[in-house]
DNA sequence: GATGCGCCCTGAAACGTTTCAAGGCCGGAA
DNA sequence: TTCCGGCCTTGAAACGTTTCAGGGCGCATC
């Protein structure tokens, strides 16, 4: 304990702070052996600057704050936040998760990090149309990047998986199989992620939009009643996996064997699709890349760069059992 | 834009600077009338404290670091985080994700959070017998608590989850159901949740403990082996879902139905154990109580109060149909 | 022998708070 | 009237950095 300060090491190597600060941030203006002195007591010392002093004079904090997704609401939190804590730390920069306070709404909460200057940019995510969290951080001026398109918003930059490719390759993929007859689990409309999976299936008379709420549930009810028709159909696909996961459910409750009676494939390729059996196919999001992106955007935004142009990744499909052998 | 300071707050409410900081952090030292101009001031100018200064001269960065578990490794991370920012954040404080930098060692990475005071204090999870933090940080002197018990090092305040009494859970139930014969999977000895675990599900000449490495696919290894033996077992358990639902995919490989021809149970109550076919039996922790017992304690520590004593909760059984009807 | 120019280094201001000793003021007690 | 104590407020120091104008010194140039 009793952390150093820089007077100290300035003291003991016989130079002044200003010195000492620059070998830090600035070694190039500092004499070699200078350097090597200053160098050897720090190390002597076990010296790191201080943080928060660092931060008030140089007005960066070296955070960026995310605020989480509700429980359940992001597949692949684990790996997205990974990717993002490790992108972020190669550039000095940390992540700070932050909620709203005891009587703070959602928005409040962003407000408060804003004005006390708690943090460098933020980092967005689960966007939908008219965010009104978009609107606050650009007028404010804060730094940022959203993780999905905000198009109806004043223009600011994003990093978003192109959804309608996926659902694409989700239909190809099944016709290829030999269905061309495909029903479609998706939410209700509004939800821009939702609406842009959908525009990738692609109307027809052998395409099928049943809209239902998401869960694992709402899927097992949902195919109770497609796999009880008449002529039910003989491939489904859903926006999300876990919708996909309830008609796998209502198909092995109703005797039927998923990838030989009917196929199933599903959306984000969560942790669970690869652990149930048969294997659920699914369209992958590149989360690292995503993660990567996103702070390469806000790092260029927070050195003064350019506001980085907007980028669509490719997803790509994940073909497991579920859709035939 | 234009963060506005305590200097303008105080120059406006016609009171010196030091009656603001008061309003704000001792508002019984100011007389009302004063203290109700300075706060109408400071709503109008939407003032905020700069929290680098604040910390700076408090010597408090309201900053809790955390270490993400790698990828796949933390169950149920997102509820866990969650309730951990939350927790946090009643107490006015965030949560900072932190990762080593380019070069530096984990143990580095802690290093350098302690010596630039970055953070107020620090949870750890997925703590291990001997684990080098915990050592490096009861040297350190900085606040911390940990997920998991950390018995062989010198103590420190722990919370954990009985990992003994949720297997007992299991087996209880197993044998209820009438299965007196049972298998677990678990991991190779030497991890302390695991040997936890193990422990609980106890010895006898109708227990059979097989260590494998975890994960799905040396679950489904396990499995064929188990259920191609002359007599299989009736009823399996493993000290983590993945490996029981490897399991519950060899049992379909081989034709066979879980529930009714043989009983499969897991350890976690991950996200899958709900989402398959059917339901995965699993030992649910209850996440959210134990992130507020680790925020609690340490706040209690970074108060100056008494170090909290460590505690242990209770896990409890999920039963669904993959131990039977 | 001046002059000019680079290179290093110093000293002090500044960043925006909190904290605390000191002092003004008012009312009541002597 | 004087003195005392409590309440409220002020002013300035302190927190640990970065930044920047300025100065000393050695060397080349004229």
């Amino acid at each position: 304990m009793g952390r150093s300060t820089i007077r100290e090491v300035s003291d003991r190597a016989g130079v002044s702070v200003g010195t000492v600060s620059n070998v830090l941030n600035a070694p190039h203006l500092v004499a070699d052996p200078t350097r090597a002195r200053v160098l050897s007591v720090i190390s002597e010392l076990d010296y790191r600057p201080n943080r928060a002093a660092r931060s008030l004079q140089a007005r960066r904090t070296y955070l960026i704050g995310y605020r989480l997704p509700g429980p359940g609401k992001s597949p692949a939190l684990d790996v997205f936040l990974h990717a993002l804590v490790g992108a972020a730390s190669g550039h000095g920069l940390e992540i700070a998760l932050f909620s709203p306070r005891h009587g703070e709404t959602e928005l409040d909460a962003y407000r408060r990090l804003i004005r006390g200057g708690d943090v460098d940019g933020l980092v967005l995510s689960e966007t939908n149309y008219r965010d009104p969290r978009i609107e606050l951080l650009n007028e404010s001026g804060v730094p940022f990047v959203s993780f999905g398109r905000a198009l109806d918003s004043q223009p600011s930059p994003w990093v978003d998986v192109d959804g309608a490719s996926g659902m694409r390759l989700v239909v190809d993929h099944l016709v290829a199989a030999g269905h061309p007859q495909i029903t479609l689990a998706a939410w209700p409309e509004g939800s821009e992620s939702g609406d842009d999976r959908v525009r990738g299936f692609g109307p027809g008379a052998n395409r099928e939009v049943i809209r239902v709420l998401g869960g694992f549930e709402n899927g097992r009810r949902l195919g109770h009643s497609l796999f009880g028709r008449d002529r039910p159909p003989t491939a489904v696909a859903a926006v999300e996996d876990s919708l996909a996961l309830g008609m796998m459910a209502a198909a092995a409750d109703l005797g039927m064997s998923v990838g030989r009676d009917v196929a199933v494939a599903g959306f984000d390729d969560s942790e669970a699709a690869a652990l149930v059996t048969p294997g659920l196919t699914s369209v992958r999001q590149p989360m690292d890349q995503v993660a990567r992106c996103l702070i390469d955007g806000l790092v260029s935004i927070l050195d003064g760069g350019p506001v980085p142009h907007s980028r669509l990744l490719m997803p790509d499909l994940v073909v497991r059992e579920s859709t035939g052998r």
